[in-house]
DNA sequence: TTGACTGTTAGCCATATGGTTAACAATACG
DNA sequence: CGTATTGTTAACCATATGGCTAACAGTCAA
């Protein structure tokens, strides 16, 4: 359980890796669109998008509906959560920690 | 310029897209660390280790200080904070349109 | 029906990743 | 001194990743 959790935030980690895949889950956010739309405008082929579209698939960061000769893409937010709770935790333990500093080093101005 | 944080941002996420490096991170969270200390009960041969290490500092996520013949290890909080940034805007925007988020928590809260 | 359009699969290649064992370097300690 | 401890490097292996071309599948439209 703990396991196959690690290996789903694994998976969405490895989704946002790629600036290419991070561009698709950019312009998905602004709403749908097709695979085309989407990637029109990238430097590699087309087999090479494709595989960029399992990742984040089988991240769970996007929903394909075949929609006629078009696959239509959607961003399923819910799947990033778990990445984006992960980072925040961390953060927010770091600054936790800065913080102590920070009253600690004011602690010792003020004292000494 | 874009292209070098683009890769900056590749190499933070590939860092936590590990369990066992995200592990380090978290045990760094709670203060300075040897090498030892936060990997000793690791499942992993101490080269395997070695190169996690490399993998986190070539990120940026942690700095080394050698201290005779052991390594200490501190977490670098800014360095996360770029790709905590990206997922944080990414979250801002699909939450925007929550009405359509909010169909898979119900799915997960059903499913579960 | 023929062809154009959208996208995937199959097969290939180079490099990266994650692991191993063996050997090493540097420090600490009896 | 000799030896244990801490951690790295070197060399190797298997698999994954990211790219390509060629070929295909399905849909739309003339």
């Amino acid at each position: 359980m703990a396991n196959s959790q690690a290996a789903t935030l694994d998976r969405s980690f490895v989704a946002v890796a790629h600036p290419l895949r991070r561009t698709i889950l950019e312009r998905l956010a602004e709403g749908e669109l097709t695979v085309g739309e989407a990637t029109h405008d990238f430097p590699v082929s087309k087999p090479a998008i494709s595989k960029h579209l399992r990742v984040l698939e089988e991240a769970g960061a996007i929903v394909r509906v075949i929609d006629g000769r078009t696959h239509r893409l959607r961003l399923n937010g819910a799947s990033l959560e778990e990445a984006y709770a992960w980072l925040a935790r961390q953060r927010a333990l770091w600054e936790r920690k800065l913080d102590v500093v920070e009253e600690f080093l004011k602690e010792q101005e003020d004292g000494a």
